[in-house]
RNA sequence: UACCCCAUAGUGUAACGGUAGCACAACAGAUUCUGAUUCUGUUUGUCAAGGUUCAAAUCCUUGUGGGGUAACCA
């Protein structure tokens, strides 16, 4: 990871941001990230916020945040509190923080300029009728009859609109470009509507609204842009963007497109987002299962995985999805060399040591980090009355088994080394504890006579273990592609599995967890403390993610 | 059906007319007090057909496939 944050990347937009500087068309690069405070952030974004932010500082430049507030039926100030909130929490710091909504005096006289050219008219055409007579893709529109109304009038109309003296949706200001083009975003599109709203940001001081192309390209230039970037989807858009620039004679920043970010299991539109909300799929924007970054971030991914997750990814034209593994790979990556290790117990199963000393507690010291000897080392409680994990028991294991069986040998992670003496069985066949013995000469691990074991378990004394919640994080969907299918909607593929709850068994000092904190629950998984839902003295944890397992993995393709 | 964009191993992404490379995944082995980590090695690729050129993943043409576009949303 350190290395791809010092390797600078290298992609087509960087290639020409570099070519802008190198001929001198462009000093200092400035760049925006330009959210709509209509919801809340997602992994989309954060490539977004990587490339613009990251693009800027790379090449000695700025990047503005800057909220298109254009929209007071949609926004919120709980939106543009939670937007800084969390580009912040990936780690980014905006030069100037901006509003759309701060340039609508400057867009209103830069709207009176483009009517007194004659290049916008003022139009009284409902919805459907402008819809209807903009044509397809494969006709085109027909012009409107107020299309050739004088500047004067065209004037006197718009100021009247401003001044409230309609109605909604009677009349729109539009743009005179060319009903026949091709691109159906120059056939006169729409620059203000009439909403009788009162604005997030501006108050009550507007109640025509511009639309998005009439405002961002206008707020680029206000700000300086000099590198435009945003989705493929706003391609189409691009003549529009310079069309107005044009005509304003104004400086004309670079708009640059590139294909937005897909992930397997990942869902990053706003729409079913929020549909997965309202229909209370899941517990909230920030529930931990959401790719939202509140969501990622109470499940505990680090806001370095994620960037770093995004270097990789790059930037192209091509639309891809990629492999969920990526992201996983960047979260284990960090989280393997950062997080302190803990043991824990999920599915208990009772170890009995026949010759400990009766009463006796012996304290284990054990390693917080291997990969990180800075962390130093905690110690651990360890009796004659352990819970180990079910699975680490067989009674009569595959040959490729190598845990604690009958007659086995197996070390207790940082105690001590075990033989299995016996089992106990309830009625119905369900073990209900392994017996064995110690030897008291593995004290810390390691036999003094070399003896080797094939395993290591966890295990945690029953006597100490901090009962706690913890949840059992997996996928929101049972399918990697869940809005593909043809005949069935995304939420069909909701994963009953996303989310199992369950009581643990943990080593007492996950007692004094702290909200946030995150952990390798060793031999098992990455958790973190919930921030949401942990108590003092009752920390609740949540998977982020597993560790792999190879052994898991060859009994799935055994057909196990 | 019109226009725009795109096409490189399983998934992504480099190579900017001159040896197709990298990451993840997969597989095999080594190491290991986590079946983790780490290390070593292996497999797999230029959508197709023509053309230009000494030389094409790269330039041109056509085809095929994928994506986008017809909100008073952004």
């Amino acid at each position: 990871m350190t290395d791809a944050a010092a390797t600078p990347p290298t992609d087509f937009v960087r290639d020409r941001v570099r070519a802008d500087q190198q001929s001198g068309k462009v000093k200092h690069v400035v760049t925006r990230f330009p959210p709509e405070p209509n919801g809340y952030l997602h992994v989309g974004h954060a490539k977004a916020i990587c490339t613009s932010f990251g693009i800027a500082a790379e090449f000695g430049g700025k990047c503005n945040l800057r909220m298109d507030d254009t929209n007071p039926e949609a926004e919120d100030q709980e939106y543009v509190d939670a937007i800084q909130e969390d580009v912040r929490w990936l780690g980014f710091q905006w030069d100037g923080l901006y509003y759309a909504a701060d340039y609508f005096d400057q867009l209103y006289r830069w709207a009176e300029q483009l009517v007194q050219q004659g290049d916008a008219y003022v139009d009284e055409q409902d919805a459907e009728t402008m819809a209807k007579n903009r044509g397809t893709v494969t006709s085109s529109g027909t012009a409107s009859p107020f299309r050739n109304r004088s500047p004067a009038d065209n004037l006197l109309l718009l100021r009247r609109m401003k001044n409230g003296e309609f109605q909604d949706g009677t009349m729109v200001l539009r743009a005179k470009i060319d009903l026949a083009h091709n691109n159906l975003n120059l056939r006169d599109p729409v620059m203000y509507r009439i909403r009788h709203l009162p604005h997030q940001r501006a108050g009550a001081s507007w109640c025509i609204y511009p639309m998005y192309d009439w405002a961002h390209g206008q707020s680029d230039s206000i700000e300086g842009i000099t590198h435009s970037l945003c989705t493929l989807e706003f391609e189409h858009h691009r003549p529009l963007y310079d069309w107005f620039c044009d005509k304003l004679a104004i400086y004309k920043p670079q708009q640059i497109e590139f294909a937005r970010l897909n992930v397997e299991y990942l869902l990053t539109s706003k729409r079913k987002l929020l549909q997965l909300v309202e229909g209370g799929h899941v517990d909230g924007w920030d529930d931990p299962r959401m790719p939202t970054l509140r969501g990622m971030r109470r499940r505990g991914f680090p806001p370095e995985a994620l960037v770093a997750f995004c270097k990789h990814v790059g930037l192209a034209k091509f639309n891809s999805t990629h492999e969920y593994a990526l992201l996983d790979h960047y979260v284990r990556d960090y989280l393997n060399k950062t997080s302190l290790r803990r043991m824990a117990v999920l599915d208990p199963l009772k170890l009995v040591i026949e010759n400990w000393p009766s009463g006796q507690v012996e304290m284990c010291e054990a390693t917080n980090n291997p990969e990180d000897a800075s962390a130093g080392t905690r110690l651990v409680p360890f009796t004659g009355e352990l819970w180990i994990e079910r699975e680490d028991f067989q009674e009569n294991p595959p040959k490729d088994f190598f845990r604690l069986s009958p007659g086995r040998e197996v070390r207790l992670r940082s105690g001590f080394f075990v033989t299995c003496t016996g089992i106990d069985k309830a009625a119905d066949g369900t073990i209900t504890a392994v017996r064995c013995t110690y030897d008291p000469a593995t004290r810390g691990g390691n036999a003094p006579d070399g003896r080797k074991v094939k395993a290591t378990i966890h295990w945690v004394s029953t006597a100490h273990a901090l009962d706690a919640e913890v949840h059992v994080l997996d996928h929101l969907f049972t399918v990697p592609d869940p809005q593909g299918h043809e005949g069935k909607d995304f939420l069909d593929f909701l994963s009953p599995k996303s989310r199992v709850v369950r009581r643990g068994k943990l080593e007492p000092s996950l007692k004094d967890a702290a909200a946030g904190q995150r952990f390798q629950f060793e031999r098992l998984a990455y958790f973190v403390c919930d921030a949401k839902t942990s108590t003092k003295g009752a920390p609740v944890f949540l998977r982020t993610t597993t560790l792999k397992d190879s052994y898991q993995k060859t009994q799935k393709k055994a057909g196990g």
